[in-house]
RNA sequence: GGGGUAGUAGGGUAGCCUGGUCCAUCCUAGAGCGUUUGGGACGCUUUGACGGCAGUUCGAAUCUGCCCUACCCCA
């Protein structure tokens, strides 16, 4: 029993285990006093620097990076009505100067449509200025009302990436729609995330988009994430806010407009996906620290050891590794639980032993232990590495697969929906999905499901027995 | 949206009903000293709190009111 001191609370009460590793891996400090804002620590944040790194190396290829301000005026958020019956309820608002009320109130930005848009109208003026297409890294505010938890629900998301981009025609659109969804699938399969794809219901898309699509992942609860939304925008958006371009013929025409974004869910999602019982378990490719070296000094050898591990560490360094050597005054074993909990995918041991045999011990935070020749290390780390990250891989879609089942009726779908998501049959109907979630205690969340864990399906609506295609059911965070 | 339960040091708890004890306690917390180090070391010394604001009272962690925050359950 008591060398359970220290231990997480178990994965599989995930709520506790979430809370618990956030504070206990330097994530996040969830004690700030206002409900809904967190703050990030510095291994958090090294963490949140390196995940949207890789976001922005991947949009950086044909996007740009812009930066729009946070207050947007009452008079801008208002004018495409459907697009602000669907935040109304959330918006925080600026009311005041020091003590005077302002003339027009400003919104905290819930998303910057509102913000970018009226800019565009300035910016577009001719078919050679299409495609636009820009992004933005920024913080965001919703009056959330429900339960907020750090990373998945907030009243300030901190780090929201939205694109917004600009064409001539419908189909261009439509087309960076699908780049747009290339784009999420390639970024999530470099994090080991495996996602499920599918477009949302009409009652649940963006408010003003023509539709949307999503991107879910599945909890180690089996409840869903939503980790990234791409938008068709159609015109609507330019039709109230004007952006207009001449096209080739000289006509004025109305362009069509795609959005898209991920928010710091998709930290959530890494956190969630891969963590265990002993902490973080982070791919090498965003992990702030990549390897870490503990020298094991004993007695009179302590000089030696130490020598020996700046050593490797600097090798190491210049190989261009992330690397800690941890020179603490601790115990190993102590070391050891600690970068366990920061989820570093290698351990390197540097003892007396190692140094009379040329070599250096290995473990990898799946706790696969080897040596490698201290001749050669650079290369024998990195494919270490290599193979951590393709283990891992390995281990998320396998949860996945786990936690799909496709159904074909309502009495097999309540029973899948327990642990996991479902693929059942739906007609379309509103109604048909009102039944289905009223009976199954889930929702329908999509269709037209682009998934590689997915099969077509076809077959009667499990609501009303009519002519269907296969929905993505499940309980959604 | 509706209901609970709870906030005491860095973390975890007792005390509250029945106001007063001038040393509450434990730790993976902090500081210091020494001995240690191949999976969470040990000894000694020490630091530090009653969520906030008001009220009742000679006296409030404890009683009253409002606020803030957190967690759980149901829609």
């Amino acid at each position: 029993m008591d060398d359970e001191q220290g231990a997480l609370p178990g994965k599989e009460d995930f709520s506790a285990w979430y809370n618990e590793l956030l504070w206990r891996a330097g994530i996040m400090d969830v004690r700030y006093p206002v409900k809904g804002l967190y703050v990030w620590f510095p291994f958090g944040f090294a963490l949140r620097r390196n995940v949207y790194g890789a976001l922005r190396a991947l949009l950086d290829v044909d996007h740009e990076e812009a930066l729009f301000p946070l207050l947007i005026p009452e008079t801008e958020l208002a004018r495409e009505s459907e697009h602000i019956k669907g935040f109304e309820d959330e918006v925080y608002w600026v009311t005041h100067g020091g003590t005077s009320p302002l003339d027009v109130k400003l919104a905290l930005r819930p998303t910057s449509e509102c913000a970018i848009y009226p800019m565009y109208h300035l910016w577009v003026r001719s078919h050679a200025d299409l495609p636009l297409r820009l992004y933005q890294v920024v913080n965001s505010f919703r009056y959330e009302t429900k339960h907020t938890r750090p990373l998945i629900r907030l009243r300030e998301i901190t780090s929201f990436k939205e694109a917004h981009t600009v064409h001539a025609s419908w189909e261009d659109a439509e087309c960076q729609v699908a780049e747009a969804i290339r784009l999420y699938q390639s970024f999530y399969d470099s994090l080991s995330i495996p996602v499920i794809i599918s477009k949302r219901p009409d009652w649940d898309k963006f408010p003003g988009a023509d539709y949307t699509i999503a991107v879910d992942t599945i909890m180690p609860d089996g409840r869903t994430l939503q980790v990234g939304t791409v938008h068709h925008l159609g015109d609507h958006f330019s039709k109230t806010f004007s952006i207009t371009y001449e096209d080739v013929n000289g006509e004025q025409q109305f362009a069509c407009q795609t959005c898209y974004g991920i928010s710091e869910r998709c930290i959530a999602a890494l956190i969630s996906m891969h963590g265990d019982d002993r902490g973080l378990v982070l791919p090498p490719s965003v992990a702030p620290v990549q390897v870490v070296i503990v020298p094991i000094t004993i007695g009179r050898r302590k000089e030696e050891v130490t020598a020996a591990a700046e050593d490797i560490g600097q090798c190491l360094t210049a190989a261009g590794i992330r690397v800690k050597v941890d020179s603490r005054d601790l115990r190993p074993g102590a070391k050891y639980y600690y970068w366990e909990m920061r989820g570093v995918p290698l351990r390197l041991e540097v003892g007396p032993r190692d140094i009379d045999s040329g070599q250096v011990t290995v473990v990898t935070r799946l706790g696969d232990k080897s040596t490698i020749p201290r001749a050669g290390l650079e290369d024998g780390v990195c494919a270490a590495l290599a193979g951590f990250a393709s283990a891992l891989t390995g281990r998320a879609m396998e949860h996945i697969r786990a936690h799909i089942r496709v159904v074909q009726n309502i009495g097999e779908l309540s029973a899948a929906v327990g642990r996991g998501v479902a693929i059942v049959p739906w007609c379309g109907k509103k109604e048909c999905a009102d039944f289905i979630g009223e009976s199954t205690n889930a929702s329908v969340l999509g269709t037209e499901i682009r998934s590689a864990f997915v099969p077509e399906c076809r077959g009667p609506c499990a609501a009303c027995g009519e002519e269907g295609t296969g929905a993505l059911v499940g309980r959604a965070y």
